[in-house]
DNA sequence: ACCTGAACACCGTTCAAGT
DNA sequence: ACCTGAACACCGTTCAAGT
């Protein structure tokens, strides 16, 4: 599985399965990717400088001559994973639309790889892809008239919604993972009709509004939610706009 | 540390240092006010199932017979934090003043358990305390006009909000730990002199806007940032409630 | 029913030794 | 400079055995 699929069969007299000379060079490169493969494979609890180092075919301790840690190694994911993330020419007319399509976009590609924003919260963006991104929302809130200290406000607050959100949605894959399930509809079914269940079970004196909206507090998928909450941020920060 | 300081000494011919006719009972509430001790005085990553029992004078398999695991007792935890929460009676006129309370009454309570919050996402409310909070939040909107559909929507965005703030800020205490320091004025200091020079040096023809407002981007204290976006949502929220 | 010791299968990181 | 094996000081959970 490590394995590089071009790779010859090994003939059964040589006793190391991968001769020195052949063997990968150790690079941050490696590491890193040899990791994101991990996360996005198997979740963020299977990610571990020894899982690395054995996919790697040596030992957890060689890990440490490119990477300082296993915090570093997250932050350097994290920061691979954002160098996904395209960004349009910014036009500050249409502010509102392009952060809009960033968000959606940062949404897009923390879905594809689950666990990273794992790696996220709490993160002074200081990776090349951080940055970017970054410059980018700042320059448009800044562009588009609103001044700067109140656009730090706003681009930190933006940025922690979309890790929250995504760190949430990736607690649920975990569960998901860890209850052996095949795929996001068969955990959401399941997980949506032991909530339902347990609300309805309520007592209605005490809760009389959470019993009796059963339906609609389990309605909403995880892209209604994130949707809403995006257009709540972006109504907010429009309504604090200077008028052009 | 451990001990019950009204203890008396033990006698030095006694072998064991606490007969097992005095020793505590376990039970799960004297195992969950442990591991908010721990969880307080030394953060998320001194929480283990191990050092529970530790502090308790047992070993950790003792434990499963109270708490199905580790897992469930960061839930449990998680509750009786909330249970702090103070509630006003609801008046769905004021909900917005009653939301912004609220909001900053939460903010307040997880502020002074710092790690509680990484206990806390992705975990749909079925605790006492959780259930309350979350009765309170979604009949002030319903009562004021919002459609349960939506208002569920609110409720849910409004809370990531809370708990992804507080999460963000117990990685910076556990930052602050790591690095031994003595307190928040400290850390935030040295923090802000890195992120600032950091800023400074990056190159001012790809990043113009991060490089030229390092002042601003570094401004707002946490409890600033935690407001403004609390504002963002409400106003958001405010503008999407149907008139009276 | 509750508690226990011992064991299992893991962690991240360090360090002296090798090349 | 880069890599390694071995060790250190931890994890969460299980299980057979005790009371």
């Amino acid at each position: 599985m490590s394995k590089d699929s071009r790779d010859v069969p090994a003939p059964p007299w040589r006793k190391s399965r991968r001769p020195a000379q052949v063997k990968r060079q150790l690079s941050q490169e490696l590491i890193v990717e040899t990791g994101l493969r991990i996360l996005d494979a198997e979740g963020f609890d299977a990610l571990s400088m020894r899982r690395v180092a054995q996919e790697l075919d040596t030992g957890p301790a060689s890990l440490y001559a490119h990477v300082s840690g296993k915090e570093e190694l997250l932050e350097l994911i994290y920061d691979r994973v954002l160098s996904e993330v395209r960004l349009p020419e910014p036009d500050p007319a249409r502010w509102k639309e392009q952060l809009r399509e960033y968000a959606q976009e940062v949404h897009r590609v923390f879905r594809e790889h689950a666990d990273v924003a794992r790696a996220a919260l709490a993160n002074i963006p200081t990776g090349e892809s951080s940055l970017r991104a970054g410059e980018f929302t700042y320059g448009l809130l800044i562009e588009a008239g609103m001044p700067p200290a109140e656009a730090s406000l706003a681009m930190d607050r933006l940025t922690l919604y979309l890790v929250g959100d995504a760190y949430e949605g990736s607690l649920h894959w975990a569960r998901m993972r860890a209850a052996g399930m095949s795929g996001p509809e068969e955990y959401f079914q399941a997980f949506v009709a032991q909530i339902i269940s347990y609300y309805q079970g309520l007592p209605r004196e005490r809760f009389p509004h959470l019993s009796e909206h059963v339906m609609d507090l389990t309605a909403g998928d995880g892209e209604d939610r994130f949707t809403y909450g995006l257009e709540l941020l972006l109504d907010g920060i429009e309504a604090r706009m200077p008028k052009a």
